[in-house]
DNA sequence: AATTCAATTCGATGTTTATCTAATTAAATC
DNA sequence: GATTTAATTAGATAAACATCGAATTGAATT
């Protein structure tokens, strides 16, 4: 999951967690140690290591009177090792990415559901015609009449239309009998 | 310098700049097309994404009207490389050490002012010399006697608590005529 | 030159969070 | 068992920050 990455990330993001990741990165200390090098209240400390603590990132062990807090070598390396390409990727899990599409289309959608015009933008057209392209079936096969029929319900202009589907690879042409299907 | 580090972990301690960051892993993407991704508005994604220009994560590259912006592999490596062992050690860097001795000594002190033992570790060591040094003023030369002498208020094994003084450097003895002096 | 459109900046707002003091808990020495 | 001492929790405050809407900038098309 991606809330791990952020949450070891803002164990991370604040000066005096770092120094005590410094510090218990050469030896363990206690609350109060740290309180007395840092010019912190021990309280101040107590909820930084528990923070580090959620994370894995350190670990307690008692020791008579003091609680002697330790590094987790482990989930560093772990954590390293984590913050690579393919697991970047994952952060990406569960976004919205027709998101775009989906606003394009509105902007340039009438309320019957007509476009306006059909945008001149690349990254604009591309949308619109992912989105126009919805109204064919896969693997079924059209006619060029069918398909302007099909697409004068968006725009008076079905040629530009239907020249631009295939131009972007989204419907195919079978090169004599003028069928049309979509990828 | 750790302050880079900081604001490096603060730049991905945001859900949404990990996501424009997994998101720009994979392709270059506008302004406006992260925000329609992320369900929020185009200031809100300049915003984040200053953020991660600031610690040079992203990179913008205009394009007719759009402002791309790509990702830095280089900073992502660069960076990874810097949260290593030796680098976490940089962090301290600046740390006021002096709250630790003072804990030191404290620990190793009984209620009259004398220590309860010679620290053993290192570390633990160079704290109290650094406090017992303070009874000589700097410039001043002591014969070997006074020297013991001002060293007994601390423990009897004066003969360690003086070679230690020496060995750490703390304090300087001239070749022949057994005197010293605090640097 | 005028207009359009994306991007940025500005100002405001509500939330998060780092820090403190005070109170409480927990454990070890007397 | 009472007392000391370290650690944590609770409550309060102030600073930092994410987000939004509005205003401004700046570039590209007409």
């Amino acid at each position: 999951m991606s809330e791990e990455l952020v949450n070891f990330f803002k164990a991370l993001a604040d000066p005096n967690r770092l120094k005590i990741v410094g510090l218990l990165a050469q030896q363990p200390y206690s609350v109060e140690q740290l309180a007395a090098i840092l010019h912190l209240r021990a309280s101040t400390i107590s909820h930084h290591l528990s923070k580090l603590a959620e994370v894995g990132l350190v670990s307690a062990k008692a020791e008579s009177y003091y609680n002697v807090y330790q590094l987790e070598e482990e989930t560093l390396q772990k954590t390293r090792r984590l913050f690579s390409q393919q697991d970047l990727a994952a952060v990406v899990e569960g976004v919205d990415m027709e998101g775009y599409d989906r606003k394009v289309v509105e902007d340039y959608s009438m309320p019957d559901g007509r476009l306006k015009t059909i945008p001149a933008q690349r990254k604009k057209l591309e949308a619109v015609l992912r989105y126009v392209v919805t109204v064919f079936t896969p693997g079924v096969r059209y006619s060029e009449k069918q398909v302007n029929e099909m697409l004068s319900r968006f725009h008076e202009d079905t040629a530009t239309l239907r020249r631009e589907l295939v131009g972007y690879g989204l419907m195919q042409r079978e090169g004599g009998g003028g069928e049309y299907w979509r990828k």
